[in-house]
DNA sequence: GGAATTGCGGACCGAATGGTCAATAATTTG
DNA sequence: CAAATTATTGACCATTCGGTCCGCAATTCC
């Protein structure tokens, strides 16, 4: 019978996720992973055959972590114009609190997805997860709850200005300009 | 008298460029640089003290190369609108021919604006270059040549889009998406 | 108690990393 | 020619890198 296990799998893969998302794929090193878990490299590799499934367990990780609220935010109460004023008023919080991390999945696709095949597959399918996810959320108001080619349109517009509100917040624009976009995204609807 | 070089060091620069433009400043060895130059290392060290120094100057020959056509495309005949589309239209046609090295800005971005104070330096400073360039083109129709909110507000707006569409790009979304968000972006001019 | 199984810890590994050293080379000047 | 200056080359450096090894540890089962 094994020996049981001293530390929480989930719980170290929180940290190793906050490693990876501020600091990168070649950035975040082995030895920074080891300090922010808490744990011997030899225990890491126990639960990861190497540092790119690590990196792509983290992916999923944060799509978990954060896809949740998002998915709260685009399916509580109110027309789609609300919906999406509960994301975007979300992320300008967030940079507004100084958090400057971005979107680990923008960051992802930026970093890594034109280096390492399966990043990039993780990468366009979580993409497509999200433009769905947009798509489902335009639908409960007119006109795209009758018209597919606006919904996809729409959708694709909402997308590229939450990724480009990403970068905007990681390059430290001022938080007036992050706000101003934000505010024009959402009354595009 | 000196020794005089072998190597035109502008030329070194734009292979450079290329290096961390497609892989980063983590993930970009000297040694690649080394192959990419055709240039021993002792030679790249007399021209750049640090690899930090090197990317920052790949950084900048970058904005100087893709700033110039970005500029024309902005100061060129016709409004606004017209102005933004083809900047757009650019945008997806690069996309189009499998182009996915994104924009070089936008990666240094996400990549390491939050990891080194120079390289967040002149991401901050470039992204505020767009922003003016962005500005300027907007004011040569109406109602931006009179309503300072309303430029400065879709001058973020359209900035964010850019740069989104940028993350998708390298995200390897979809053609059809990338040219649904950049038809809408201009549509809302 | 021993066997079986997996976990932990620290040492170890070969390769890669960014950078340096030193001999030789190329140019101008006097 | 020698001196001065920077360029080139290839070897070298200490450290870091991702990953492995192995002895000891912890558990259950018989």
């Amino acid at each position: 019978m094994a020996r049981p296990r001293k530390f929480d799998p989930q719980e170290a893969l929180e940290k190793v996720t906050d490693v990876f998302w501020r600091k990168g794929f070649e950035g975040a090193s082995m030895q920074e992973i080891e300090a922010a878990t808490g744990l011997n490299k030899q225990s890491l590799y126990r639960l990861f055959p190497d540092k790119r499934a690590m990196y792509l367990a983290a992916l999923q990780k944060y799509e978990e972590q954060e896809g949740e609220p998002l998915r709260a935010m685009l399916s509580g109460p109110g027309g789609a114009s609300e919906r999406f004023k509960r994301v975007f008023d979300n992320l300008v919080a967030s940079a507004a609190r100084g958090d400057r991390r971005g979107c680990f999945l923008c960051n992802a696709a930026t970093d890594q997805a034109q280096l390492d095949p399966a990043t990039q597959g993780f990468v366009s399918a979580a993409v497509k997860r999200f433009e769905r996810m947009f798509r489902e959320a335009l639908r409960v108001s007119a006109p795209y709850n009758r018209d597919r080619e606006a919904t996809k349109a729409k959708a694709a517009a909402l997308l590229s200005a939450y990724f480009g509100l990403r970068v905007l917040t990681r390059a430290n624009a001022p938080l007036n300009t992050i706000e101003a976009a934000a505010r024009q995204a959402c009354e595009t609807i």
